[in-house]
RNA sequence: GGCCCUAUCGUCUAAUGGUUAGGACGCGGCCUUUUCAAGGCUGCAAUCGGGGUUCGACUCCCCGUAGGGUCGCCA
């Protein structure tokens, strides 16, 4: 089932945490590889020894792992295969396409470049179809900076050719440099793999997307709380659709019904809020015990110990990220299943009419209701007062109900409540009320 | 500015010559045992403009317009 003839790369330059942009070129890389039984190379191109960072580098192949993107050769380190591309300098000065030049300008005094025989170059783009560029403005274009310190457009022919790359997977802001780097496969007798650039993803302002709009590293995700799967599945259908309405997928999934000639031709924007749906979507696709986990251990980040797990299913109801326990935290939305509330007194009378007798009324025959049995269930804490509330008026005995429980304006309905803070909890919470009220 | 690319609801997109132009996110309304959330139903909302080709264009061609990318001894 393995089809050999199929070989793509994942070539992140180590100059900055993982961008989504560079991620979703790795997922459509991945995905068409893994659709077509190909293989997937992972090279590091670190050449920019200024700009490049062990650190970058890390996290790149952290990133990589953590959405779940695999690959069957590498990591291979540009900076340590100088041989192989001095080499490929030495035999492209001596048949002549390349040559050594002197330079008035710039911070070495020769440099080598390629000799451009202008023109236009033609070249079939599986997204865009024929593309057609001159080149005349190009020039020698520089490919080492001297013998030993090659750029970009040399290094990646070389390893492209020798790693057997057949398809370029990458971003549209590469397009231009086609023409360049198809002259130096000639230059070295490399065969032309086949190409496809993908559109950019934009900021709202649909200029590219960068550090300036706020989250772009896949490590600002992973911080916030999402799901390695949801970021899959939403940059996967960012400029990608199989048709058909579906918008969850799974890894394998999107694998089955990937389609490099499906990838849309325009830039996407990038939309948060859809991706917050998403991952929502997938916090639903977790098992409860999974679930559970994950809602205790951001709730024991934020410094509420030992969390009563009744509380878990009513969060999970709240997100739609993980980080939004640590929002909800910061905005004391949490507190009252902790600790005892504190609110104004004006807060327990419902549609804010200062009836004190008829609140403390109610609360009083709560209270009294209450005081002999424990709850099994939200059920039974409902049975418990249900017939009353209708029939004295559902908010004038929830309302002051859930406030002197919650303290809140808003929150889980007051059965909920009374389940999840227990009776003794809840009559100390209703007899604070209605001392409030005296 | 040169070169290149793109163009369907606000956003992501479906419809590859014939549909009342579909879905999703978001937004509004209603319902669902007070509020919030969740859920259900529902509403608003698009083929950039102009020419062709065709019996018939979102779909094909041309010209505009708008947006974007790229023009390093970065990758």
């Amino acid at each position: 089932m393995k089809n050999n003839e199929i070989v793509v790369r994942i070539p992140p330059s180590p100059t900055g945490y993982f961008h989504v942009g560079r991620a979703r070129t790795a997922l459509f890389n991945y995905l068409f590889a893994k659709k077509n039984g190909g293989k997937i190379v992972f090279r590091i191109e670190d050449t920019d020894k200024e700009r490049s960072k062990r650190e970058f580098e890390e996290d790149i192949v952290e990133s990589l792992k953590w959405l779940g993107i695999t690959y069957d050769e590498g990591p291979f380190r540009q900076s340590e295969r100088n041989d192989i591309y001095r080499e490929s300098i030495q035999k492209m000065i001596k048949n002549g396409s390349a040559y050594i030049s002197e330079e008035s300008e710039g911070s070495n005094k020769e440099v080598v470049r390629f000799k451009n025989p202008g023109g236009k170059i033609k070249f079939e783009d599986i997204i865009r179809g024929e593309v057609e560029m001159e080149i005349d403005d190009l020039k020698d274009f520089i490919i080492a900076k001297n013998i030993d310190e090659p750029l970009y457009h040399l290094t990646v022919v070389v390893d492209d050719f020798l790693m057997g790359v057949t398809h370029i997977i990458r971003g549209d802001d590469g397009i231009s440099n086609t023409p360049r780097q198809i002259l130096l496969q000639e230059a070295i007798g490399a065969p032309r793999p086949k190409y496809a650039h993908v559109p950019l993803i934009l900021a709202p302002d649909k200029s590219k997307m960068s550090a300036r709009h706020g989250a772009v590293s896949l490590r600002d995700f992973r911080e916030a709380g999402y799901l390695p799967e949801a970021i899959v599945n939403f940059l996967g259908l960012l400029g990608f659709n199989p048709g058909g309405e579906r918008e969850i997928y799974k890894m394998s999934e999107l694998i089955e019904v990937f389609d490099l000639s499906r990838v849309q031709k325009g830039g996407a924007v990038f939309n948060t809020e859809k991706l917050d749906w998403i991952n929502k979507e997938h916090i639903k696709l977790l098992s409860e015990k999974e679930r559970n986990e994950t809602i205790k251990k951001y709730l024991e980040k934020n410094g509420f110990k030992n969390p009563n797990p009744k509380i878990f299913p009513i969060i999970f109801e709240h997100i739609s990220k993980w980080g939004d326990i640590d929002k909800m935290t910061r905005e004391g939305e949490l507190d009252f299943y902790f600790k005892t509330p504190e609110y104004e007194t004006h807060l327990l009378f419902w549609k804010g009419k200062e009836d004190k007798e008829t609140t403390k009324k109610h609360l009083n025959w709560i209270l009294e209701k209450i005081s002999t049995v424990d709850f099994e269930s939200v059920e039974s804490a409902k049975n418990l007062i249900f017939d009353y509330a209708t029939e004295q008026g559902r908010g004038e005995v929830l309302w002051p109900l859930r406030v002197a429980l919650s303290g809140k304006e808003k929150s889980p309905d007051p059965f909920t409540l009374l389940y999840v803070l227990g009776s003794v909890e809840s009559k100390k919470r209703i007899e604070n009320a209605i001392n409030k009220l005296s």
